[in-house]
DNA sequence: AGTACAGATGATTGTTTAGTCATATGACAC
DNA sequence: GTGTCATATGACTAAACAATCATCTGTACT
């Protein structure tokens, strides 16, 4: 599949989706500022290892967070490049308005 | 509710959940040059009324769209400060990574 | 006040999503 | 090869979401 040829459409959906789940942002949020594998994440997360594994496939899937293998071990790291502006982006939008996102005020 | 006493968290979950649905995305986009009123947006994306509202609604809700009633009518418009860099941040990801999000492939 | 147009709201229901359990795979040490 | 630690996968169920339907509110015009 060329990159012309991509539904950008799904691709959207997918991307955002990703991180509207609370505990997917969780886990992008502990490795903000440092690589961690899978038993490091549950450790700062207190999530469990399958559903850290299985999100973690999602994020990855979406080019979010990168992965290598050390020894028995899997590091992930997060996508610096879009997720850090993105944050930024989105800290500063909440930050204006999340009391009128969480109240619903109009 | 100040500012530093908001739930940021949740704040996170609504803002991308927003964005995740296909059809909110869809308002988005055909908001993201112009303003228009309900009625013009269904027209635009072929989307009933009630469906348009609803999901207005949540967008006005998280702060990507504002409105104003001008007659018998009420004018939409994103948030350009927020959706126009958003929005560029993603293109450029999704570009260089959708095949990747919609294949699944590792 | 009565009608017509524009939009919003609440309730219901079908679909999607996400966490959990059981299990499988992969890597290293012995 | 066997055992153990680290991680991944598939199936299942419960919870969240989103579209639709019926109805209501608001504005303008006469």
């Amino acid at each position: 599949m060329t990159p012309k040829s991509c539904n950008y459409d799904a691709a959207y959906g997918l991307f955002f989706g990703s991180l509207a789940n609370h505990n997917r942002f969780s886990i992008i949020s502990v490795l903000r500022d440092e690589k961690k594998n899978v038993t490091e994440i549950c450790e700062s997360t207190g999530f469990e290892q399958t559903m850290v594994s299985h999100n973690l496939k999602r994020l990855d899937h979406c080019g979010m967070v990168f992965s290598e293998r050390e020894g028995k071990c899997r590091y992930y790291r997060v996508n610096e490049k879009t997720i850090k502006p993105l944050l930024k982006l989105i800290d500063a939008h909440i930050k204006k308005y999340c009391c009128k996102i969480l109240t619903g005020e109009r």
